[in-house]
DNA sequence: AAGCATAACGATACTCATTCTCGTTTCGCA
DNA sequence: TGCGAAACGAGAATGAGTATCGTTATGCTT
């Protein structure tokens, strides 16, 4: 039963990133298409940041050059997060007002990510110290990013 | 004279720059050559990190293919940092022990990239629960990485 | 409900930062 | 002075990401 309810509540989550991200598409002028459908669809289900490979894995009706040319028009519509530099591999995630505030973990090895929230205390007292230091150097700041920077438990064990 | 003990002290911080990077380097079994301390010194004086561009242009007798290899050599051998992922060009400076711990203020449009440091107490409890949340998840941690993200002066100028 | 203007598609060619190759040069040591 | 190893550096190769362009799908108007 808590897993009907779970599903629930996710098919709804998923029924309200469909709305706002077709709003936001609608308002820069461009379609909410099936591809950009499944694209975010596929995005909302990993849960962690995504690999061009592993969301053309996801979305295997998706060519390439639709994956990337649309990923392009969802991050321009500000629906979709690209997070370059962990390894060579631009990774993807939806954008901050549709998945809440949050941090990664990576493992420097193998280049898995996973969500990190900081407690809220922190994280605000981190936010208007940040705020400060950006205004006294003439700033405009706009968000910030926090990597926490490891070795995952099947790593570690694998380094002999 | 101020200005003269300040170049003395810069002096000296060059030279232990250059001890600790050449010992380093024989630990892992290369040598301390020209272009690599060239290139330490080009580090050590922008006093920000550097794309390939701006360090083949303040190191000038350097060729390109060697300061690729170099920085390589360089990272391996734990003195130099790369960070990716900022623009479209990876930037390098030197690593935490010679700098000191800090982070980074980023134009999000020109790409221009300023060292922060964070009060100490605030950093100290950030780590603190970076290490919590690590050991939580199974990892092992071995660093952080904070940017923030926004606006420079110019930028937000130019902005019509 | 047919036509039409426009957006989206997708295979392919291309770009360009970075890496690799390999013959040459330099270095450190005997 | 010679010798083996390390470093060099010009050019070729790689590959993630971008641009092109003819084709296809969409939605609007009459």
């Amino acid at each position: 039963m808590s897993a009907m309810a779970g599903s629930k509540a996710a098919a709804a989550r998923a029924a309200e990133l469909h709305s706002a991200a077709g709003a936001a598409l609608l308002r820069h002028g461009v379609r909410y298409t099936t591809h950009r459908r499944t694209l975010m669809t596929a995005l909302n289900e990993a849960g962690q940041p995504l690999t061009i490979p592993q969301l053309i894995e996801a979305a295997s009706r998706v060519p390439q050059s639709s994956v990337y040319r649309n990923l392009a028009i969802l991050e321009e519509a500000g629906i979709v997060h690209r997070m370059p530099g962990i390894d060579d591999f631009a990774r993807y995630e939806l954008a901050e007002h549709l998945m809440g505030h949050h941090h990664h973990l990576v493992c420097s090895t193998c280049g898995v990510v996973e969500d990190v929230i900081l407690p809220p205390a922190l994280e605000s007292e981190l936010e208007d110290e940040l705020k400060r230091i950006a205004r006294r150097r003439g700033f405009t700041l706009s968000s910030h990013r926090l990597d926490l920077v490891g070795d995952c438990t099947s790593c570690d064990r694998a380094r002999a």
